[in-house]
RNA sequence: GGCGCGUUCGUCUAGCGGCCUAGGACGCUGCCCUCUCAAGGCAGAGAUCAGGGGUUCAAAUCCCCUACGCGCCA
């Protein structure tokens, strides 16, 4: 039988970094397998769900290269998704027929019941638990209701859940992918709603008919899960289907330890996006977070981690976010793009920075000589803009370097000697500035800091001379001696 | 509270009974390279493997207990 496996988030907010890793893992998992990759949505909670969300999510995962091969497809009309597959709808409340149809199934053979306990009634109970010191557990007393009583109660109006029958004694194993066997004692677990009063079903009972349906043979997802996995095991069985095989994914923390969540910053993927780091940074970096192989290799193309994932390689327990190597990773990323690609993924902070309509080929080789330099696509702007408009002059820099004595006469003297320089081209410029500095009997220090700094307003910058050469001689000239008056001591 | 999961450098992790005086990566420190900044190279600090009991000739690795963290249910 072929591998079958999805990724099912909640349409309740952004895609956020534990989702996504959760989405990446499913991804790589089904990759590796060659397997069907499905993206259902399930949005049976009526009050949270928004189409909002549902296309954060497509986007996030759209950017972030995780391409399903069933699910919505991307764009969102009017009237909502179209879709892709041949095991649709995959939106859950397009499906609400076919858990009504299993839940009367189960139902009629006598492995679910309705329930006519109100949220009071539960309530009451939970309280009374309470003041006994007794561990709260649903009583059951709707379990063996018989038809009379049940009519006498549906005579008088009364609104009804349904609950999943749980065996009484023995134990549900749970052969996890990740973990190995758990083992869980029936007698502990409850009967599980799987059909709310408002007739929509709950989340693992919905779960377990589409993964049916989807002929999904893996599922993959967060360890969240973990301890539904039992009662869903057993509605499985109730319904004559074989579960998939499952593997629960250990949690992403923030810094201080607790689940990562908003007041940790960025939780979003778009977020990362929009704070500069490329999507094969997020790939590569989640990828890593509870995942490794046994050489501890940090950095994979996208085809190596397809091909060397596994569920053997990932950690039980949970991984902390740590935004340093996130960061340091991007910076390799950019290093090691073309620069065709790095204008592509920086046109948004170009743009932003009024540097999206300079010239292309000036732009192209600026970024090529500011690229080692650049930890985010949004440091971008900043490391050419000087190529492009007068300098901004860090006054920390002036004072430090075009104020100290000697460097007025240093920029005086070059921009006339510059003047000369034929031609004006990185290698020609080294010999004539370096001549110049023995000339005048100078250190290289004190010529070509000034000349940075007049030139960039910085004191950190790109190799002095293929940045003069780029600027061009009229540039250079003109700045050189527009900085002499920055030279005069207060 | 019950149940479940987890616990190796600050962080991500390797390790599946002897190769471990615990390896790699990020971060940190220092040196080298050098026109600055990066990048790169080299070196270094950093984990008594949560604690305690076993099992074994031998345990980070197997078993038990405790503590702590997290999750689910309530």
């Amino acid at each position: 039988m072929s591998v079958r496996t999805r990724f099912a988030p909640s349409p309740t907010g952004f895609l956020h970094i534990g989702g996504a890793r959760t989405a990446l893992f499913c991804w790589l998992f089904a990759r590796h397998h060659k397997a069907a990759f499905i993206l259902r949505i399930e949005d049976t909670d009526e009050v949270r769900s928004t189409r909002e969300s549902v296309d954060a999510i497509l986007h996030s995962m759209n950017w972030l290269g995780l391409d399903w091969d069933e699910g919505p497809l991307l764009t969102k009309r009017d009237e909502g998704w179209d879709e892709k597959g041949s095991h649709g709808p995959y939106f859950q409340m397009k499906r609400t027929e076919h858990y009504k149809r299993y839940v009367k199934q189960l139902i009629d053979e006598g492995k679910a019941y309705p329930c006519y306990c109100t949220a009071e009634d539960i309530d009451a109970m939970r309280k009374l638990a309470e003041s006994e010191k007794r561990n709260y557990r649903y009583d059951r007393r709707c379990r063996n209701l018989t038809a009379d009583e049940r009519k006498a109660r549906e005579a008088q109006g009364k609104k009804f859940s349904v609950r999943f029958k749980m065996p009484e004694d023995g134990e549900t194993v749970v052969d996890d992918g990740i973990r190995g066997q758990v083992h869980f004692d029936n007698k502990l677990r409850q009967d599980l709603v799987i059909q709310k009063t408002s007739g929509v079903p709950t989340y693992n009972f919905a779960n377990v008919i589409d993964d049916h349906m989807m002929e999904v043979t893996h599922v993959v997802r967060g360890d969240e899960h973990l301890n539904n996995t039992p009662e869903q095991q057993q509605i499985y069985s109730a319904l004559g289907f074989t579960p998939p095989k499952f593997a629960h994914l250990s949690m992403i923390l923030g810094p201080d330890g607790a689940k990562l969540s908003k007041r940790h910053g960025a939780t979003s993927v778009l977020e990362y996006r929009d704070q500069g780091f490329l999507p094969e940074t997020m790939r590569n970096y989640l990828a890593l977070l509870g995942w490794s192989t046994p050489e501890s290799q940090q950095l994979f193309t996208q085809e190596e981690l397809v091909a060397k994932f596994g569920l053997e390689g990932c950690q039980k327990n949970p991984a902390t976010f740590d935004n340093a190597k996130l960061l340091w990773m991007n910076g390799e990323y950019i290093r090691t793009s073309t620069v065709d690609r790095l204008l592509e993924q920086a046109k948004p902070f170009l743009e932003k920075a009024e540097l999206g309509s300079v010239d292309r080929k000036v732009l192209s080789t600026a970024v090529k000589l500011e690229q080692e330099k650049a930890k985010l696509l949004s440091d971008i702007p900043g490391l050419v803009e000087f190529f492009f408009r007068e300098p901004n002059y860090d006054p920390k820099a002036v004072d430090k370097v075009l104020k100290a004595p000697g460097a007025d006469k240093v920029v005086e003297e070059l921009a006339v000697f510059l003047e000369k320089v034929e031609p004006f081209t990185e290698k020609s410029l080294e010999d004539a500035i370096r001549k110049f500095c023995e000339d005048t009997g100078r250190k290289t220090g004190q010529v070509f800091h000034p000349i940075r700094v007049a030139v960039s307003g910085k004191t950190t910058g790109p190799t002095l001379f293929g940045m003069l050469e780029l600027l061009g001689k009229a540039t250079v000239v003109a700045r050189l001696k527009s900085a002499q008056k920055l030279c005069v001591q207060a």
